[in-house]
DNA sequence: CATAGTACCTCGCCTGTCAAGGTATCTCTA
DNA sequence: TAGAGATACCTTGACAGGCGAGGTACTATG
């Protein structure tokens, strides 16, 4: 089973913020990173990942430079930025609480 | 805090099942009962319940009927049908699942 | 009679996902 | 040396769900 696409909303930015968090990285490689992790249920379609990419950092929330790679394609790598950092725990709060609350709402008994 | 839109898309079509799965019950009902558990944090705005509404019974999930209350506005009531009651559980698997790979990818370490 | 509560419904905008298509570079193999 | 496959990036347009705004209709209350 993997995760739908609907699922998926609106918790892109946080899985992508909580990356960076780790350290810079380019789009290929988070994205491989975010399949290995979730057992490859959950998979960002490239054009979803780029279109990510360019509204967090029209958000300020990241920033991007070219990386030279002396092999292979050229890399632009992303780095977070402290209103990215600031972001990705409000997410991550948000989170917590959708889950408590969806919990609540799914619950067998009630 | 409440929750935003695009956290709450995806997990419409869940709660509302799961609110069916108790009893018969109607559109405005609903909305208070959901409102009420979640602590008014996840609030479903009535164009969205009823797209919800209208969307599931056009996919076989649930029925509906007119209730005739004595007194007060006439009430549309909603019934889930064997097909909902299935739609519900494999929405709960998946939204168990979502957690799981959520709170992977979102977690501290790593 | 006006207001507030109950209860329903629709239209049109906005936003995020994604299928499809494209570009460029490097490595390996026949 | 030609071709395939992996790496790596990007854009366009369609689509679907959430929701603001607006509307209808009935009842109870002051």
């Amino acid at each position: 089973m993997s995760i739908a696409g609907d699922l998926i909303r609106g918790h892109t930015d946080a899985v992508i913020l909580a990356r960076l968090l780790r350290g810079d990285s380019y789009g290929y490689e988070i994205n491989r990173v975010i399949s290995t992790l979730s057992s490859g249920r959950f998979e960002l379609k490239e054009a979803t990942l780029y279109t990510a990419f360019k509204r967090l950092e029209e958000q300020g929330l990241i920033t991007s430079y070219w990386g030279d790679s002396g092999a292979g394609a050229r890399r632009r790598y992303y780095a977070i930025t402290p209103a990215g950092v600031e972001a990705c725990f409000r997410l991550r709060a948000e989170w917590k609480e959708t889950k408590e609350i969806m919990d609540k709402l799914l619950e067998e008994e009630t």
